[in-house]
DNA sequence: TAAAAAGTGTATAACGTACTACACGGATTC
DNA sequence: GAATCCGTGTAGTACGTTATACACTTTTTA
């Protein structure tokens, strides 16, 4: 039995102990809680140093905090996502906080399911990605635990929230198109099923694009395409345009990675980009500024929303109780898929 | 006090006491644990579907299992880590494990501190992305919880490996373009600052890439690029070729990521693909497979990888003491950056 | 100078679950 | 017919930490 200092962890009684404290003052020090002397502190503190003491925080998340906070996130391939998730973590490091992803997988069910698991994992707080659900689901859920909404619309008075102007953005995107010469504007749209929630980031910019093209007064030449916002919807939308009789002079995706699909399906059919179709996206994921593929696109700064999203958690996380809810202005990213139509086709 | 219901969780206690049996056996019925008969089996779990109960992982981790398992992975960026991360997701899904992403960072220093922090959050094991440290390092970790070490060379008695055989990978490309003609054929490497870890993927892949080298009688035309794994180590490695007076016809990037920073600088200074140079990456990422990109590359099916990675994870919290050791051979994917050299360049 | 307040430390009861020991009745073994 | 074993259930403690309640000093206030 000699082998105790190598066999076991210490714990905060080990630090106490070995301090000659009560494993309340110990505690308190740990926790940085009010009441205890500069003698005490550095006494308790040089214990847990000398020991190599690491609080559990298991132990500590039966009455307290555990000091760790999750993203549910649908899936990781998302660049977008990884963004978000990036200023998150930045934010939390900065707090001493851990950050921890969950991939929840697609659907509504599965994302319910991981909430309730984190809930369960004694998280202090949760930031979820483009939620599915409605405003009273989420709000139910922010009673149980701090909340921080990303990449979804709709302000609430019971959790925060952060996003993007997703309306502006997709204004940005025709306005551009229209101000290269473009009246024929097509626009690929992304449709959850079952689903159908006014504040989903997908509906607020295909209000957008509908807006914007009735502003420019091309009411009549709205085109929305339905399909899935992922480089198989995309080249799926890309074929359905080539097999019309009469084809727009530019594609708008909702989306870079169905931008990506969209792009695809042109170049595999020989269609030059800019020249005969111009293409935009939504996001600026890293990839659309490689070189060979270089796609006008639109900026939301993920990173400025991840890290902004964390210290509103965190903030919640501390006891903040009013709600706040911040919104990001995206910018037009112009690249080389989108130019001058090469021929104008006007109506009337 | 009439909100109790509403005010608080279900514990395990409240469980039993609607089921009208013992905590323990409430307890036993959760886990699956041996000494209960069916009749109680059933009637504890109508209790616990009544009451709604969920188990807290916080108070299940300080005597048993948390059933979480995590991920360190430094960098989400990767697109390649997000297929190993989805197939150790799918296998624990699948075994009702939980599966926590745990975004570290780069560096050494950030990789241990996080392992640390997740050994204190009571994951039940966890798996490591190509780990800096030493086998030593590695092998006193594995004493305090169960490891499994993805894409990392070299089999350890005391932890269990999944590693593509990058040796044969590189090789793959090597053979590849030597049967098109190619002679001259930059590689570029991936240094990491300190460590040089004859068992990291970037080392073996370079003795990979100089042992195909020198079985074709290449000997002489070795030329490797001491370079960072990113966009702009890329880049740069791509300028650094531009800026010779003898430009090889080939350049081999050890990485996908990396070759796409080489694409750049090429495409920048108008050099023709495959043309005037063929690219050629390793690892397959989604973005290779792009069509305007359509990059050569070395296949080494992550998501196969990932889900033996949790399979052998969840073996080992499951008891399995010895340890195993597994490979994978990458396949060749050969796309549009490598073709035949326009004017040979042979020597002698 | 007495009373109140502020500062500092301690004892100890939770928190929710797991699991070792053990008790009890019935079946099996010798 | 006693001894053993097996199946089934329970009591009660341990896990590591937090936080409430309180005791004792010292300082401030009246």
């Amino acid at each position: 039995m000699s082998r105790s200092s190598v066999t076991k962890r210490p714990t905060i009684v080990d630090v106490a102990a070995h301090a000659g404290v009560s494993t309340a003052a110990a505690s308190k020090v740990l926790r940085g809680a009010y009441g205890v002397s500069p003698e005490m502190k550095a006494k308790v503190q040089a214990s847990m140093k000398a020991l190599g003491y690491r609080p559990l925080a298991s132990a500590r998340g039966m009455r307290g905090r555990t000091y760790t906070v999750a993203v549910v996130v649908a899936d990781l391939h998302n660049e977008f996502s990884s963004l978000l998730v990036e200023g998150i973590r930045r934010e939390c490091e900065r707090q001493k906080y851990r950050l921890l992803v969950a991939p929840a997988g697609s659907g509504k069910d599965a994302q319910d399911r991981m909430v309730e698991d984190l809930i369960d994992r004694a998280m202090d707080g949760i930031v979820l990605i483009s939620p599915l659900g409605t405003d009273a689901e989420l709000e139910e859920l922010a009673k149980k635990i701090p909340v921080v909404v990303l990449g979804r619309h709709g302000a609430s008075p019971e959790f925060d929230s952060v996003a993007a102007d997703d309306f502006a953005g997709a204004n940005l995107v025709v306005d551009h198109l229209v101000s290269l010469g473009h009246r024929q504007i097509t626009y690929v749209n992304h449709t959850t099923t079952g689903t159908n929630d006014a504040r989903l980031p997908e509906e607020v910019r295909v209000r957008g694009y509908v807006d914007a093209m009735i502003r420019h007064g091309l009411g009549d030449a709205i085109d929305i395409i339905q399909s899935q916002w992922s480089q198989e919807g995309g080249e799926e939308s890309g074929r359905l345009i080539l097999s019309r009789k009469e084809r727009p002079t530019a594609v708008f995706a909702g989306c870079d990675v169905a931008a990506f699909g969209v792009l695809t399906a042109l170049w595999n059919a020989g269609i030059r980009v800019p020249d005969e179709i111009s293409v935009a996206g939504f996001d600026n994921i890293f990839t659309t500024s490689l070189a060979p593929i270089s796609m006008t696109t639109v900026d939301q700064s993920g990173l400025n929303m991840g890290s902004t999203a964390g210290r509103l958690l965190l903030e919640r996380v501390g006891g903040r109780a009013e709600a706040v809810n911040s919104s990001v202005l995206p910018v037009l990213v112009p690249r080389g898929t989108s130019a001058a139509p090469l021929l104008e086709v006007g109506k009337g």
